[in-house]
DNA sequence: TATATATTTGTAATGATTACATTTTTATGG
DNA sequence: CCATAAAAATGTAATCATTACAAATATATA
């Protein structure tokens, strides 16, 4: 029995081929990919895939808090890792680093009740990008 | 001489009747309101304002630092406060409240050289929809 | 006033995401 | 093994915020 199967059963998600193929590919690379980028480097191995299956099973394993969506000013970006953390955005390259600090919790206020998800998002220039002048 | 107009001068914005209008919309509703609703609450007075004049002047603001554009995951929204501070989003009514916390600084990281913004936003539900079961 | 420049406008294009109907696959029971 | 129902995947069309761009209008300058 594999890993992303049990995994899959665990979390009350039927692990189809196409939802093993699609867990696998953001366990492995780890880059907060696009649905493009998804769908593009999968099409090799499935080509039939769909956008919109992309789309439906990242949608199926947020609402089984599988994977966190990243809402960026241009794409949405999608994140396998549920500890806290927060990211670095590169407006030149696009590319999204995972910063190692835990957000602070929010502070008590008049106006809030319920705080279910944080998001940290730092943005400016990344080394490499800085660089290459 | 009016206020907002040497405040838009000392950034360098020639402040047209329009610009002018605009910036007091973003100083006296300090909501983060979208494009949607500054086109729309400013059309009254100023009937023939296109939302292209409302994308460009806000654009302009921003490339001035006088306004910060906030990305959720549906519209965008702009804000004039320049004190570093975070949001909280009702997911419910989309509300977006001021949180009076100030974002922690970047760490030092070994991909990050030049950080221009921060973004800090809790998601959740707040008071008056959770009240209205 | 004439001319150049800046601002505003209207319309069309873009492109990510969603809606939805159809097709394909999988499970179940006789 | 077949029949049938449910689940999953697909393809296409619609949505809609934002951008691109060219034309029109207003403003400054000489
Ligand atoms: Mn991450
Ligand atoms: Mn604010
Ligand atoms: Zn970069
Ligand atoms: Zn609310």
């Amino acid at each position: 029995m594999e890993r992303v199967q049990t995994l899959l059963r665990n979390h009350d998600i039927r692990p189809s081929y196409t939802r093993m193929a699609i867990y696998r590919y953001l366990d492995e690379n780890r880059n907060h990919p696009t649905v493009e980028a998804i769908h593009e480097a999968l099409s090799a191995s499935l080509p039939t895939l769909s956008k919109t299956t992309v789309y439906n099973t990242l949608h199926l394993f947020i609402r089984h808090h599988l994977v966190k969506e990243i809402d960026l000013q241009d794409h949405k970006r999608y994140d396998i890792v549920q500890e806290p953390h927060a990211h670095f955005k590169c407006d030149v390259c696009d590319t999204l680093y995972d910063i190692d600090i835990v957000p602070p919790n929010a502070p008590t206020h008049d106006d809030i009740v319920d705080v279910r998800d944080v998001q940290l998002v730092y943005h400016g220039t990344c080394k490499r990008c800085q660089q290459a002048v």
